[in-house]
RNA sequence: GCGCGGUUAGUUCAGUUGGUUAGAACGCUUCCUUGACAUGGAAGAGGUCAGAGGUUCGAGUCCUCUACCGCGCACCA
């Protein structure tokens, strides 16, 4: 009968579907058709996966919320753009590369920096657009005509431009400092991206022997001192030992000098007042090159710093005997030799945080060399100073704490990096001002043949590429277009929202307001969108070295996007936690719509009538049921419009779902059946039309978080459709169905069809409980409270019948009990269904003692409240009110109750 | 160490500015293949809202403390 199948499946249709919206140029902004919009335009910027990437949960999560936004937008009818591409990804996408290298028995190094990085651009063209195959996989409706990437010739002008920007605003320096250095990856990295993490390590005590005395070193403080330390290998590099200047216990020491153990050399004894007295033995060794802390002390006394590791990490040519030995196989000599020497006093167990590269894990060292560095404090206070104004809104509020803090706190960004791949740095050197002893830095938008000053030609670019997120800060307006002043860049920033996790808040969000305000003058977004991690059922993060991941992409092979999209939206609250059958809420939903649609088709063979507009109810007496749906759907509308508005897409998902199940699915289709078959023409046609009119609606407020499915049956709806020509093209551009307030609001057809609901599910549930089967003909009496109540179930004594299966029904006022029956009660009436045969009420007794032992305390409670004197004189009216009726209600229920033990008893 | 979250049904979580007898999903029990859907329908059981104080007419919701879990940040060698 329908071309549906029961069961959806569009495994192939979501790829067909896409390509469709896609070469049709739907994901473009209306403008870009010429068409008018309405409102400001909607615009998000991509948060731009690795290059590297493939689809991950994370992904998933983070671009369904985007799309449903975007696709919510763009409904309204405003001009809307969702900008896509990809991430260089500096450091990842040079280890994958060098890593496929490694295979063949190879390093960048033998291929030399050019031949190299043809390599990764290879790599790139292979397999660098797995990630945005995978989103259009997802459903994801970016505009792909605008798909950036953070190395195409637009953003690299846009990196230049930045760099000598502030450059000659002089906010970029370069200089000596302590970086995060990973030796694995051989460069600097910046603060954010040396992971902390706790180590159970050690603390070694080590005796420093005093200039002059021999051992056995027996007298702490004097013939000797003892220093604790977590890395005992840096003791090579020590250039002093501090104490706190007025530890009483070292005073005399200061200014003697002592003979650092192993390398022999004289190094004397400072005080200063970062040493804290408590910790330790209150000594400390002090090694300028190798420690942040000692470096900045190294300054404060004109200490010698001395660099005793290579950038693999080994122990150079200062560590005399230790030369070429691996840092950590240095400690470990090192320590022994101590020992031998009687030199090594114990080794305490300490928790401690170590720097981990986020890249490749492997321990950081802090390493003393010359890097470029932004001088972050201007940017950030012009940063808190636009908070301040009030453009910077962070959803949910709590993660402006965060990033206020982080500002507050800010330390400049080293942005060099010792890798090939990226941008490399707009700054030469010129041999013969450096040879003359002369500035010989050239920094420059345009690729410079001589040296400004000299003319010289022996100038050399700087073999160092920047950060990776040097280039991601200025995503929101590099991608449209800047530093030219093009149409878009015009037309669509600041963007709208940014919708991104909470890792990068530092990484990027804080960088990218700082950089808007810095090269825009004004924030790049208004609001930004914080949601939360995916994570396994374990609560662990999903990772492949885990094994816990679950991958999207099989998920969408096996239930579909609509179904992946769907429940990683309504899980998202918080900190989504997954396992497989979670996804099964999605895809038993996405099921449930798509089998309704199929009723609606089925009953709709004729659809001549079908029409989108809500004047055509105008005039018309429609039934109650179909009051009643009309009502809660602009109702439910209007609330999940709410949502979406304060990005609260997993409450806006979680009502849709309940709108469509409970009210639309369980009671309005199947009150629908009986008046659809109704003899009555009129009623049919009514029936027809809302049944037609609601079901339609819910696809448009679907759309954004199921847009297959929903698409696909809209796209039937419209077939059959006699005139469809005021129909939109694609679903996707059907209007939002949010329309004026009011105009379906009807609180009698509320109210009717709550007593409804509790009439057939009271005798549903007598039927269950006493097991009465579905075929057995049953008679079911209502009794009312009130005439009106009596009334208004009259008018659904057929309803009633259809939906609890009665045989009769009668709803009367007045009411005499003829042999056996049993009832439910509820506030305005009770329903009665006559027993045959059925002895055994015992368990019936009990139910209705237990319950009006509940009803009981209920009145108690309301009592205590009711009669407590500074209830009534503090609460207000309507609160006082509400809680009279209740108590009316508790009564009227008790006195049911106990009529109905009193007629079984 | 500082900061931020969390602790509600067997499990995973909602619960908006304090105001019906605290909800959902999954799971569980019972019944049902009725012409949209068994990826379904009907009904049901299940919670002293982590603990202790406090504010209030009224607290899951606000305040304080405690315990446990998670996550950030941090130069205690």
């Amino acid at each position: 009968m329908s071309e549906l199948s029961s069961r959806y499946n569009l495994k192939d249709a979501e790829k067909r579907l896409y390509q469709e919206w896609e070469t049709k140029g739907t994901f473009r902004p209306r403008s870009d058709h010429g068409k008018p919009a309405s409102g400001k335009p909607y615009v998000i910027v991509i948060p731009p996966p690795n290059v590297t990437g493939i689809l991950h949960m994370g992904h998933a999560l983070n671009n369904s919320m985007q799309d449903i936004l975007v696709r919510w937008n763009r409904m309204k009818g405003r001009d809307t753009l969702w900008v896509p591409g990809v991430d260089h990804a500096g450091i990842a996408t040079q280890n994958v590369v060098e890593k496929k290298l490694a295979k063949e028995k190879k390093t960048r190094w033998d291929l030399g920096r050019e031949k190299f990085l043809e390599e990764v651009w290879k790599w790139k063209h292979e397999h660098g657009n797995t990630i945005t195959r995978q989103l259009r996989r997802l459903g994801a409706s970016c505009d792909w005509t605008r798909e950036r990437f953070t190395m195409d010739e637009g953003c690299s002008k846009a990196v230049r431009e930045a760099f000598v920007t502030l450059y000659e605003r002089g906010l970029i320096y370069r200089g000596h400092y302590i970086i995060n250095w990973c030796p694995r990856c051989q460069t600097a990295l910046s603060d954010e991206e040396a992971a902390h993490k706790d180590v159970q390590g050690g603390l070694y005590h080590i005796k420093y022997p005093m200039i002059g005395k021999n051992p056995p070193y027996e007298k702490m403080g004097e013939d000797h001192m003892v220093v604790a330390t977590t890395r005992p290998e840096t003791m090579l590099g020590d250039t002093a030992v501090a104490v706190h200047p007025n530890d009483s216990r070292y005073k005399h020491l200061i200014g003697k000098k002592i003979l650092l153990p192993l390398v022999n050399r004289e190094i004397p004894v400072i005080a200063d007042e970062f040493v804290d007295p408590e910790f330790g033995t209150g000594i400390v060794k002090v090694t300028p090159a190798h420690d942040p802390n000692d470096f900045a002390m190294g300054h404060r006394h004109k200490l010698e710093q001395v660099n005793i590791l290579t950038p693999d990490g080994k122990i150079n040519e200062k560590g005399g005997a230790y030369k070429g030995m691996d840092r950590f196989e240095a400690r470990k000599r090192v320590l022994q030799d101590l020992e031998a020497q009687g030199l090594f006093v114990r080794r305490d167990s300490h928790l401690h945080a170590v720097g981990h590269c986020y890249r490749c894990d492997t321990v950081v060292e802090p390493y003393l060399s010359k890097q470029w560095f932004v001088k972050m404090q201007p940017l950030a206070e012009k940063a808190l100073k636009a908070y301040d104004q009030g453009k910077t809104v962070f959803y949910p509020d709590r993660w402006t704490k965060v990033y206020l803090n982080w500002l507050r706190g800010i330390r400049d960004w080293c942005i060099s990096r010792q890798i090939w791949w990226g941008h490399q740095i707009p700054a030469w050197y010129c041999r013969s001002c450096q040879t003359a002893g002369k500035e010989d830095v050239i920094v420059s938008r345009t690729t410079p043949e001589n040296c400004p000053h000299c003319k010289s030609k022996n100038i050399q670019q700087d073999p160092d590429v920047l950060d990776t997120w040097f280039s991601s800060w200025l995503w929101p307006f590099s991608t449209l277009g800047w530093p030219e002043k093009t149409k878009d860049l015009e037309k669509f920033y600041p963007t709208s929202d940014l919708i991104t996790a909470p890792e990068i808040i530092f990484f990027w969000v804080a960088r990218m307001i700082m950089a808007g305000l810095e090269f825009r003058g004004e924030v790049p977004f208004n609001r930004v969108y914080i949601h939360g991690t995916v994570r396994a059922q374990s609560g662990l993060k999903m990772s492949k070295s885990l094994g816990n991941v679950i991958d999207p992409l099989e998920v969408i092979e096996e239930m579909g996007a609509d179904p992946l999209r769907y429940s990683l939206v309504m899980l998202s609250a918080q900190d989504v936690y997954l396992s497989r059958e979670k996804f099964e809420v999605g895809r038993n939903f996405t099921n449930k719509v798509w089998n309704a649609c199929r009723f609606v088709l089925m009953q709709l063979q004729d659809l001549a009538f079908a029409s989108t507009d809500s004047k055509q109810f105008e005039g018309l007496e429609l039934s109650l049921p179909s009051r009643w749906i009309l009502s809660r759907f602009e109702e439910k509308a209007a609330q999940i419009e709410k949502h979406l508005s304060q990005f609260e897409i997993s409450q806006a998902a979680i009502e849709l779902y309940h709108f469509v199940w409970d009210d639309f699915c369980d009671w309005y289709i199947e009150l629908a059946k009986p008046m659809i078959l109704s003899q009555d023409a009129a009623l049919k046609l009514q029936t027809q039309k809302a049944l037609f009119f609601v079901c339609e609606k819910i696809l448009r407020l679907l759309h954004p978080f199921m847009p297959f499915v929903t698409e696909t049956i809209w796209q039937q709806f419209k077939n059959k459709a006699q005139d469809s020509s005021q129909w939109a093209d694609t679903l996707m551009l059907a209007p939002w169905p949010v329309e004026a307030r009011g105009r379906f609001e009807d609180r009698r057809a509320q109210q009717a069809i709550g007593m409804l609901q509790e009439a057939v599910s009271g005798i549903r549930d007598l039927r269950a409980r006493f097991q009465i089967a579905p075929s057995d003909k049953l008679k079911a009496v209502v009794v009312c409270k009130e005439k009106e109540t009596q009334e208004i179930l009259k008018t659904f004594e057929r309803e009633v019948k259809v939906l609890a299966r009665l045989e009769e029904l009668r709803c009367v006022q007045e009411f005499q009990k003829k042999g056996a029956m049993v009832g439910n009660v509820f506030t305005a009436f009770d329903v009665f269904i006559s027993l045959e045969g059925i002895l055994d009420l015992e368990e019936e007794k009990k139910r209705l003692q237990k319950k009006i032992k509940e009803t009981e305390q209920w009145i108690e409670n309301i009592l205590k409240k009711v009669e407590n004197p500074s209830f009534a004189e503090k609460a207000p009216k309507e609160i006082l009110e509400k809680e009279k009726e209740k108590l009316t209600d508790a009564k009227n229920l008790l006195i049911s109750y106990q009529n109905q033990l009193a007629s079984i008893g």
